[in-house]
DNA sequence: ACTTGACCTCAAGTCGACTTGAATTTGTAC
DNA sequence: GTACAAATTCAAGTCGACTTGAGGTCAAGT
């Protein structure tokens, strides 16, 4: 298997040679080995990165990316930490539902102030709290 | 209309006081006076509040939520500026529910390794797309 | 042999959103 | 009129995720 160095795996990745130095530090990551002082990563490394990438944009730290897949990628960690993690985002994904529905209210709506008009009142107090019921299809095209 | 002391608005919006005032000099609220030393709040910034915090939870910094609402709740943006935004959170949506997808599927998959199985891999692909708009992403959460 | 440029380490800096602490000022309660 | 809790200001600290900078090392090309 092709070893890459650290601007290789940079490059494919779009990640930062800093940010892959400090992944590592924090044993999100590992390097194979060294040539001379220099890095060099498998080709799992791509994926990994990816994962990280998908984690962040989720919104979660890096030590709950590592505590999720395992350093080598394997799931160490309790089926039900992932059901809660899981659930986790399913509540931040209505919350994202909530203030994309208001956003697109506040550009439409004719009342003269926000605060004025029931339809956005009604979206603020929802996206607020938390109701166990409601199980809103938010996301758009592919099915899983 | 009744006013509030900084310890009331505190009590009702679940917001620390000190975090109250950090919004006050940030120019997200304004309290409507003084008695003596301490701020007066009007019954709106209740709402504001809760519009900030569901702003936060959908990963906008202060100052974006600052110029989505204006100083006094209304729209003082352009109507363009806030459908980007929505298409933002319907972007950063579509991250979420792929990364719920995958933290489920990592739950219940027998694959030894998930990198291993291909349905993992799918899921990671359909997650770390990139969108042509996708440019660094310093924050957690939404650009721009 | 030597220069170059990519890479290294380690410490310190940055940014956002607050929090914390110290010193001070009240309005109210006794 | 004095004590007290609650507020105030302002500066500095914290936390996470990096980035930046200084100074050092090394393999490869000329």
């Amino acid at each position: 298997m092709k070893l890459l160095d650290i601007s290789e795996v940079s490059k494919q990745s779009g990640t930062a040679a800093s940010a892959i130095r400090h992944y590592e530090e924090k044993g999100l990551i590992t390097s194979v080995g060294r040539r001379g002082l220099k890095r060099l990563f498998g080709q799992e490394v791509l994926d990994q990165l990816a994962l990280i990438e998908l984690g962040k944009k989720a919104g979660f730290a890096l030590d709950e990316i590592k505590t999720m897949f395992g350093p080598d990628g394997s799931a160490s960690i309790s089926r039900q930490k992932l059901y809660d993690k899981a659930d986790d985002l399913d509540r931040q994904i209505d919350h994202l539902a909530s203030l994309r529905d208001m956003i697109r209210h506040v550009a439409e709506c004719p009342a003269p102030s926000h605060m004025e008009c029931p339809k956005f009142r009604r979206l603020l107090r929802l996206g607020g709290k938390r109701t166990p019921s409601d199980h809103k299809v938010t996301r758009r095209g592919a099915s899983l």
